[in-house]
Order: C-alpha cells, then structure tokens, then sequence
RNA sequence: GGAGGGAUGGCAGAGCGGUUGAAUGCACCGGUCUUGAAAACCGGCAUACCUUCGCGGGUAUCGAGGGUUCGAAUCCCUCUCCCUCCGCCA
C-alpha cells in the first residue's frame, strides 16, 4: 500500500509508476483522490456533529444529576432527533473509506529510481557475472536423466500420489535437499538471521498483509473449508510474523531466516522449461527476511544480496546477477535483484533467488512499524527478503555441473559434511 | 467434537450506564537529589483519523461487528480468539 499523502500531492507519479510496472488501470489513481477529498468531507461533518451530541449528552447528564430533568428534555429529544442524520453520515464515511481502502489495495508499488524501465525479461540489466561455468569433455545430461539414473526422484508417483509437479525425493535425493536445507540455515544463523520455523497456511490479512491478495490470488493454493491459504514462500508467515508491532527504533534491524515448503499453482505458466525440477508445485527454499529502518534499506538491499550470493559462491555455482526491469518486477517490489545459475546439463540459466526491497510497501498494508527514538509518531519500517536459496534448481545446479563422466555426481565439498556422501 | 471461563493501555490489573482514553502498580523516557549509581521525589508516556501555517481543537478505538440509550468499557445479540476440563489424536 502507498502513502496517501503521496497519493494527494503527486497522482502522476503513482500512476506513472503503474504505467511502467504494467500494473492495474492508472484511472483509479483519480478516482482514489475523489474519494479521499469525499471522504474527508463526510468525515469532518459527520465528527462535528459527534461532537455537538458528546457534549449535549453531557450537559444531560449533569441536568438529570441535578434532578433539573424538565431542563434536560428538550435536549434530549434534540439528539433523538439528529442520531438519523448522524448514522446517515456514519454510513456513508464507512462505504468510503472502505471503497477508498480497496482501490489503495490495488495500487503497485512505485519502483526504485535506480530500476531501469524496461516491459519485457529480456530488458533486465545483467550487472555481471561470477564462477567458472562447466567445461565437460563428454556430452553432459540434463538433470532430468541424472536423477532417472541415480533414482533420486519419482516424478510418476508424486503425480499418482498428488499431481504433477509434486515428486518425491529419494535416498540420497532426499538426502542432498536436506543438507541444503542445514547448510543454508546454518549459514544464515552464522550472519545474524534468526532461525523461524513458520505455519505453511495463513489466514487472509497474512495473504493480503505481503500483498499476495489480490495479485497473486489465482498462484495460491487455498484450503477452502478452513480459509486458508498454502504459503507460495516463507516471506509471507514471517513478514506477517510482526503484523500490527511497532518497533523500538532501536531494536532494527530485525532478520529471519526460514526454511519451509513453498506451493504454487503456476497456472498458466506451463511450457518447455518445466522439465524435470526446473518448475514444481511444491518445492523447498530457505527464505531470508529483514525488517529495517527505511533510510536503511537500500544498504539491507545490498547485503542481503551478498548473503545470497555467498552460498553460491561456496557451493561453487557459476552464477550471474540481473536488476530486474520495471516491467518484469512484481506488484509489490521497488526494486528487486534475481540470481540465476548457469546449469550445465541444459546449458541455461536458472533462477534460484530473488531479492527486493518492498520498501514501506509491505509494512503499510501490514502495520509494521517502528517509533522513532528521537520521539514522534510510528513510521511504517521497510521490510526486505530474498532467497537463500530455493532448492530445486540448486540440485538440478548441482547435478548437473558436478556431474563426471562416468555419470556420477561429486558433491560439492562445502556440503559433504551435510551429507555424509562425497558422492552419488 | 462436548462442557465451562475469559478478552481493558508495553506488561500486570481496577473499573455504580453520565468529566473513564480509562484508577493503580511495573516497565520506559526526562528532571531534581548524588562524586557516580541506586533509592526517593517531580513530570511525561496508546493508536488512527479530521481540522489548523503553527500553538491548539475535535472524533473514534477497552477482541470484532451489530443493538438498546439523550449518553455504553459497563446492558443485550452475533462472531473471532485464548484458557481450563473431557473426548480423539501426532
């Protein structure tokens, strides 16, 4: 959710920002500032009139107190006969606000001035790129042919047991997610984040709070008897984690670290690059959260983006960094990074972590707040996540550019104290 | 799932339907005292919104929503959540 007060004194921005980010209809930015100046007026007559029939009742009181009641009578009566008008104005400041408030839900947020403005993926800045690629002196295999080999996958009984796009791991399969899953936590634990464990389904308010509803409402999965909604990432139980808390000035930042299950729908997105693990259903990440003062953010940013990139600098993953552009940025970013391996089987890039800056975003649609230590109201903090990191890719990552001739996989030596295998 | 109890400010905890946005204690912040600290004393300390250039003024909020009343934290209804006991169960 923006600032209404930004809203008030530049519309164009905030529309412009929906133009760029290809978001939403900009008109509804005019119909917000009618509501508001709308809603104010009703607002400001209907407590005027509050006020006169606060202190009239009060005046009653002290009458009747004093056993003056004929005195109080016509007072009485005239209160009676203004509560119509009173609730008539109630009413109407309520459909308002509440019609104000859902438009508010509806508006993107506006991105960083250091994004480029772009429509498309293929106008994402690649900022550069680090490790070596895989350079094979056989024809290396797709992960897919890895893991029918080794038999660390069964795609055919996930979809049995559930659908496509929910496998089960095997044996060592299982074992490799499990070290991934330790060594990003402990790895987390070691740079501050504290580790959560987080419910997999939240409510409503906690969908809405991270700005999952209403963008991303047909990508959820729901638990439709309960009101639920299965989790597309740990960004959502954490961030809401603090919902409607205000802060300590002082106790900023605070960060998270969460490993949990993450379910997506996908609709609509299937097409060639859904093989093997490349696109789940349901797959594992260790999410990375902060909360943060707001005039340190973009320096969170920054450093929450190393975190990321240290672990795959020790997992040894050639990888590269791309600033995504305005238009391939999401509904609720102002400026988002996307780390995407160099797997060698496919001889392509995947993304295994994405890192935003959701600025006061967040924190507003939640009441996230923090009270300044020099005095003065709450500000809404700024709140910041990232991967680190999703684990399908990862293991397809790893099989893939670990892979020998012989069709074995080494593991990379950062995780062999993980698995208890230095290879498969 | 069955039965009962509860929900008030950061926490604890009062609150006859009429200066109760709310006593009191703790915590916290500022000050006095002290060489310093502690103690003691004095003062401050919720959130959202409207209005004002500002000082200030006003409105709403005692789990949520609705109702009774001139007036509700206080009475009535509905819902949500929490606790205790029983049942079931990891």
């Amino acid at each position: 959710m923006l600032d209404l007060s930004l809203i008030r004194t530049n519309p164009s921005a905030v529309a412009d920002a929906m133009r760029v980010k290809g978001i939403g209809d900009p008109s509804i930015v005019d119909r917000i500032v009618d509501l508001d100046v709308r809603q104010r007026e009703c607002v400001t007559q209907l407590q005027q009139l509050q006020a006169e029939s606060n202190s009239s009742a009060k005046k009653i009181g002290e009458l009747m107190r004093s056993g003056r009641r004929d005195e109080a009578s016509p007072l009485i009566k005239a209160n009676a006969d203004a509560k119509e008008k009173l609730q008539e104005l109630e009413a109407d400041s309520r459909t308002l606000s509440d019609e104000l408030d859902d438009l508010l839900l509806e508006l993107p947020n506006i991105p960083h001035e250091s994004v480029p403005v772009g429509a498309t993926p293929e106008e994402n800045v690649t900022i550069g790129e680090f490790g070596e690629r895989p350079s094979f002196d056989f024809d290396p295999k797709p992960h897919w042919e890895l893991l029918e080999i080794h038999g660390l996958v069964d795609f055919a009984r996930g979809s049995k047991v559930t659908g496509a796009g929910f496998p089960f791991y095997i044996g060592k399969g299982a074992s490799l997610q499990r070290a991934l899953i330790n060594f990003f936590l402990d790895e987390a634990g070691r740079k501050g984040y504290t580790e959560l464990q987080t419910p997999i389904v939240v409510n409503e308010d906690s969908a809405r709070g991270t700005g999952q509803l209403p963008d991303k409402e047909d990508q959820m999965y729901v638990v439709a008897r309960d009101e639920f909604f299965l989790i597309p990432t740990a960004e959502v139980p954490v961030t809401n984690f603090h919902r409607e808390e205000i802060f300590a000035e002082a106790d900023l930042p605070k960060q998270y670290a969460a490993y949990t299950p993450c379910f997506r729908r996908e609709a609509g997105s299937y097409g060639s690059d859904v093989r093997g693990l490349n696109r789940l259903h349901q797959f594992d990440k260790v999410e990375l959260v902060k909360f943060v003062h707001p005039d340190a953010s973009y320096d969170e940013l920054e450093s929450l983006r190393e975190d990321a990139e240290d672990l795959l600098r020790k997992l040894k993953l050639p990888y590269r960094r791309l600033l995504m552009c305005t238009g391939d940025m999401g509904f609720t970013q102002a400026k988002k990074y996307d780390l995407e391996i160099f797997s060698g089987g496919q001889n392509r890039w995947l993304e295994v972590s994405s890192i935003s800056n959701f600025e006061a975003f967040q924190a507003r649609r939640s009441r996230i707040r923090f009270k300044p230590s020099a005095g003065g109201q709450p500000r809404p903090l700024h709140t910041l996540n990232g991967s680190g990191l999703a684990l399908p890719r990862i293991v397809a990552g790893i099989l893939e550019n670990y892979q020998t001739a012989d069709g074995s996989i080494t593991i990379p030596d950062v995780l062999v104290p993980y698995t208890g295998f230095v290879s498969i």
